[in-house]
RNA sequence: GGCGCUAUCGUCUAGGGGUUAGGACGUGAGAUUCUCAAUCUUAAAACACGGGUUCGAUUCCCGUUAGCGCUACCA
């Protein structure tokens, strides 16, 4: 029995999670994992998933991002319940909760210039103390701030942080975590221009939608004790806070666009299925619990959309970073193509196809099918249908010539296969067991390996050095083809 | 710099005061063969370091080191 959420403050009742990306960006690998472990804690407890665009740097946040982000989504087909919600439309509840904060004396205005707070923090640095906000605004007084700010002085709103004691909440990956209050600044909770920051629009979001558990990378810890103080001065319940480690990439260091894809959906493009995407993600940074304690017994790492919800839950998920391993997820999708039927592949290899710019005979159904069915055991992603196979598809395809050179370059093995592509066209039964008996005849007539004339053929059939058995691809092209294919050599 | 978090094979991880430290990906070797993949067999591969606590630490505590995160009127 997974029950995770036994630490809710909402106990019993359904969980209310919320993905909550800022379009400042595509949806890289890092949040697509936050995104799947929120739906699937979701999923698993029968509870809602709400998105919500934090979109409240107008600078840097772009609707194409917005469009990406949810394209991200739906093809790693992660469904959400409710939204998407953008905080630009709901600015009245920021300002409602900035006002209230105003109100209870948690927060006060602030004056200082961008410019004043830039030239105290680089003289901070310089003299080695710390680059914390100095407060000064928060001794001027109340009535004194209201005529300023009344008398049209640009202010902005602070959070007055308690200047001693400690904040902590209890993190259901990293237990508790404490911070000195003296440690905190007191952050903005208004710009001047009147728009929330970050701290007051999710706090005062969570808090709306009564968001239960809080699940997000490890790189906001250090904003939680802010958020806890805000929830504090609001009186508002605390959720449960749920951080997930960072995945990075194989240096080590945060997984960033120097380390080549990052964004999700970079990996469609690369042929990679979704599920075995988000299979993959999954396994970063949580593993399902034991199947039974105590046995050796493998826990199966193939793991579906079904069986993930079944098994996931917030305690297994690990404490360190995880690096992004390109095999493992190259793996991941072999297995799923392998495992696909080739009825399900063909829409996807469809798209390649279109992709590619390779127009196709899709009238012979069946053909199609076993074809498929042929070289999905071979295929690394769904590209190959495209390249590497593409001679099983169109009669425009290339060769590779390092296969030529291995294995055509003899001028004998060449005119051998101009006969036996005659052979091949006054055989009346063109089988796998007639042709491969007729090539091996040939072979032992010409006192040569059947190997040498097999792998020639290969090559001449389908312009790689690496192709399923020879005599089935032969069944795959067809009589026509492969006599045509054999006769060109010479 | 300050604060916070983390530390088991190359990678993802299991485990936990006494174990041959387990699995998966990847890698090496062999078998098979018609190339490649698959498959089967097999091999190499880890508890960061130093102090405690203890009969006994990889496991618990402290420190060191390293890595990562945060340190904005970004999110």
């Amino acid at each position: 029995m997974t029950d995770s959420h036994k630490n809710s403050p909402l106990d019993g009742a359904k969980p209310r999670v919320r993905f909550a990306p800022s379009p400042t960006g595509y949806l890289h690998v890092g949040g697509a994992r936050t995104a799947l472990f929120n739906w699937l804690y979701a999923r698993h407890f029968g509870g809602t998933l709400i998105l919500r665009i934090e979109d409240t740097d107008l600078e840097r946040s772009t609707e194409e991002m917005v469009e990406g982000i949810l394209q991200g989504m739906r093809w790693l087909g992660l469904d959400w319940d409710d939204g998407p919600y953008f905080q630009t439309k709901r600015m009245d509840i920021y300002r409602a909760a900035g006002v209230k904060l105003l109100a209870s004396g948690h927060g006060y205005y602030c004056f200082c210039t961008k410019e004043q707070l830039e030239d105290r923090r680089a003289k901070a640095t310089a003299e080695g103390r710390p680059p914390k906000y100095d407060g000064a605004c928060r001794k001027i007084s109340r009535e004194e701030a209201e005529r300023r700010k009344n008398a049209g002085e640009a202010a902005a709103v602070r959070f007055a942080v308690p200047e001693s004691g400690v904040t902590f909440f209890d993190d259901a990956v990293f237990g508790r975590i404490e911070f000195a209050n003296s440690e905190l600044e007191d952050f903005v909770l208004l710009r001047s221009d009147g728009g929330p920051t970050y701290h007051l629009s999710v706090v005062a979001d969570d808090v709306d939608m009564k968001i239960t558990h809080i699940i997000r990378g490890a790189d906001h810890i250090s904003n939680t004790p802010k958020q806890v103080l805000l929830y504090q001065a609001l009186g508002a319940a605390l959720p449960v806070f749920a951080h997930v480690p960072l995945i990075l990439g194989p240096d080590k260091t945060r997984l960033s666009k120097r380390h080549g894809a990052t964004s999700v959906i970079s990996y469609r493009d690369l042929g990679i299925v979704p599920e075995a995407f988000r299979n993959f993600l999954a396994l970063l940074g949580w593993t399902p619990p034991q199947t039974a304690a105590g046995t050796n017994e493998a826990t199966p790492e193939i793991l579906s959309d079904t069986q993930l919800i079944q098994l996931f839950g917030l305690d297994g998920i690990s404490r360190s970073n995880a690096v992004f391993d390109n095999d493992k997820l190259a793996w991941f999708n072999t297995e799923y193509i392998r495992a696909y039927s080739a009825e399900k592949l063909l829409p996807l290899i469809e798209e390649e196809w279109t992709k590619a710019g390779m127009r196709v005979d899709t009238r012979d159904g069946n053909w199609l099918l076993s074809t498929i069915d042929l070289l999905k055991p071979r295929a690394r992603n769904l590209k190959d249908f495209a390249t590497s196979f593409r001679a099983f598809f169109t009669d425009d395809y290339p060769s590779d010539p390092a296969a030529i050179e291995k294995f055509l370059k003899d001028g004998n093995i060449r005119k051998m296969l101009g006969e036996l592509a005659d052979l091949y066209a006054a055989l009346p039964e063109f089988t796998e067991a007639e042709t491969e008996r007729v090539l091996r005849e040939l072979a032992t007539a010409k006192g040569i390996k059947a190997g040498a004339l097999i792998n020639g053929a290969r090559v001449a059939l389908t312009g790689q050095g690496v192709a399923p058995s020879l005599f089935a691809v032969m069944m795959a092209l067809g009589k026509e083809r492969t006599v045509k294919r054999l006769q060109k050599l010479n």
